[in-house]
DNA sequence: ATATGGAGTGTAAGCGCTTACATTAGTTTG
DNA sequence: CAAACTAATGTAAGCGCTTACACTCCATAT
């Protein structure tokens, strides 16, 4: 009951009757112990209910078994979803967790990471490829190996992720299949966030094979909630000649904007269609079901795990892992009215 | 560009011209050095790119200024956001945070609490009461402070939560309110998990109040999973009577509910009211909206980061901090049918 | 002038663990 | 049967940091 002094691996060695190089080694390669020595060791250990040192034993082995995430934020389902799959990977190879985020700002970024350079991270994941190069440098003078992911990333690094762009280009493809030919987009907000940069520049490019051009295409960036995506659904329906198709940065804005939408006495998709991304839950909740493009965010968190595992113990990897993605054809789109509204 | 060794604090003792201990005391206590003297010992840490070994700063002050959460998943939103708060507080605070999952199991919870134990975690935070005795001995004989959260708790220990039992029970009575008589409950699994056992016993206990015993108050136990609530609404309907409200653990389970009123063709609130719990983003976004109890997480996380630094620190606090909830009353409930199915 | 005290800094002893190396005992081999 | 291994264990040197204590100044009190 008592508040007892932490037992130390001097006190199992002295309860065994071995050296405490002996209790380590049964701690930690016990094939180099014989058996009879290791159970007896084992007892003691049991019978003082001891538990190794963290500090010590990162300071005498220069391990941590530790791997930092900083993400944007946890209270982000897609984000979390992740998250929570990286974590059950990463403690089936015995590795703990240490979580921080950075809402979205690339100096709080840099500051959790070097946060987590001090504790002796053994590798760190991050969220997507956008930030300043020092940051890098500073991971890599460290030498601590890291991943991005939810995207692809650019020249050099390793990624696991999704490609955001080919993603949003073939949405929009489906959208232009079903005859839309005008087309709008609500977006996330792009700055330092590639993966919403990449998904805008995925509808712009398919638009553009389509033979329409930028002018031609509506764009606002909306922060990542339902009203935001409500306003610019609004500010979008009142252009003219009005969009046939609202494409959404994700399923947060594309739910704002059917919401939107039912306000202002629009039928989805009869008088306008709209699209969004990532199939979160809230997507096949509302009514009509969102279309929109699935992002298995658990099988991400799994490979990521994987790939740092193999990144830390210097095994060979691929640079980058795409994880594919799926287009889900539900209630929200259809085809152009006959008679477009002006 | 290349990996350098990281440097020590000998190297910037060394580099400013003074002994470790100065610069340590720079570090740790500013007031105690001399302005002069301490200039010259920070520019050296900046030349160097100091940062210090968190190992070895852990095992000499005995702390290492984390701390550690084992939550069920962070693939849960109300997990998610409360998590989220709680860490953002924490940061303010100079800690970091460990994460864990139990995945709801007991077993794994305890696993958990001894990797933290060993990392020397300053405090730690649980959810809810209930969990195997032994567990909480082993965090008292560590001397670890804890701290449940997301509910009140027994006799002792440190909470900051809800009172679910008492909110469910508010919500019966609003449900009572309107006339219903015929109620039904579709609850989260209860075994442990207080959370989801108190919110059926508040309702039971209003039901009872009003003279409905448990016998006329069918409840079926489901996962947290649109399916299962699905599943469960439907074996309700098929009861004769057939119940007039049908109150839910939980939003998820009553947004399967919900979807599953629909594919019966069953009006809601017309034919019959729904109620969830929580008010997650999914509440506001089906239709007609839920009406639910409205339970702040990110409250309360911040709450549980203030109480839990408090204990840390040992400055006195109180046993438990309640977080008000809110009835929030929307589009599911009605009064029953004029006359109803059976 | 001498004693006193406080401020600033240095010295050095660990904190609990891992691991290179040394030692011992037991097993093969020529 | 001695030499040469091999397997099991012990010895002890740190890993990078904090902190009790010791020391040196120099300002102030006597």
């Amino acid at each position: 009951m008592s508040e007892l002094a932490k037992p130390t691996l001097d006190d199992v060695a002295r309860a065994a009757g071995v050296s405490t190089a002996t209790v380590s080694r049964c701690l930690n390669a016990p094939d180099l112990v014989i058996a009879a020595t290791r159970e007896r060791v084992m007892q003691a250990v049991e019978a003082l209910g001891y538990t190794p040192d963290f500090g010590g034993r990162a300071l005498a082995s220069r391990r941590t078994n530790t791997v930092g995430a900083i993400i944007p934020t946890m209270d982000n389902a897609i984000f979390a979803r992740g998250l929570q799959s990286f974590q059950e990977a990463l403690s089936r190879f015995g590795k703990t967790l240490l979580v921080a985020s950075s809402g979205y700002s690339p100096a709080r970024e840099r500051e959790q990471m070097e946060v987590m350079a001090g504790r002796g991270v053994d590798g760190m994941l991050l969220i997507g490829s956008a930030r300043p190069e020092a940051s890098v440098e500073f991971l890599r003078r460290r030498g601590i190996p890291f991943l991005g992911a939810w995207n692809l990333g650019g020249e050099d690094g390793y990624f696991v992720g999704f490609d955001n762009r080919a993603a949003a280009a073939g949405l929009t493809e489906a959208v232009l299949a079903r005859g839309h030919r005008r087309l709008a987009m609500i977006a996330g907000i792009t700055y330092m966030n590639d993966r919403a940069a990449d998904r805008m520049e995925g509808v712009r490019s398919a638009a553009e094979q389509a033979g329409i051009g930028a002018d031609q295409l509506p764009v606002i960036e909306a922060a990542y909630t339902f009203d935001d995506g409500a306003k610019a659904f609004g500010e979008l329906m009142a252009l003219s000649p009005r969009p046939t198709a609202v494409l959404c940065g994700n399923d947060v804005l594309a739910v704002g904007a059917l919401q939107k939408a039912r306000e202002l006495g629009l039928r989805v998709p009869e008088d306008v269609s709209i699209t969004g991304f990532d199939d979160i839950d809230l997507a096949s909740v509302v009514d009509p079901k969102l279309t929109t493009v699935r992002v298995p965010h658990n099988r991400m968190g799994e490979a990521a795990a994987e790939m740092l595992i193999k990144l830390i113990s210097k095994q060979p990897v691929e640079r980058r892992i795409e994880i594919p993605t799926e287009i889900i054809e539900r209630g929200t789109l259809g085809p152009p009215p006959a008679d477009p509204a002006v």
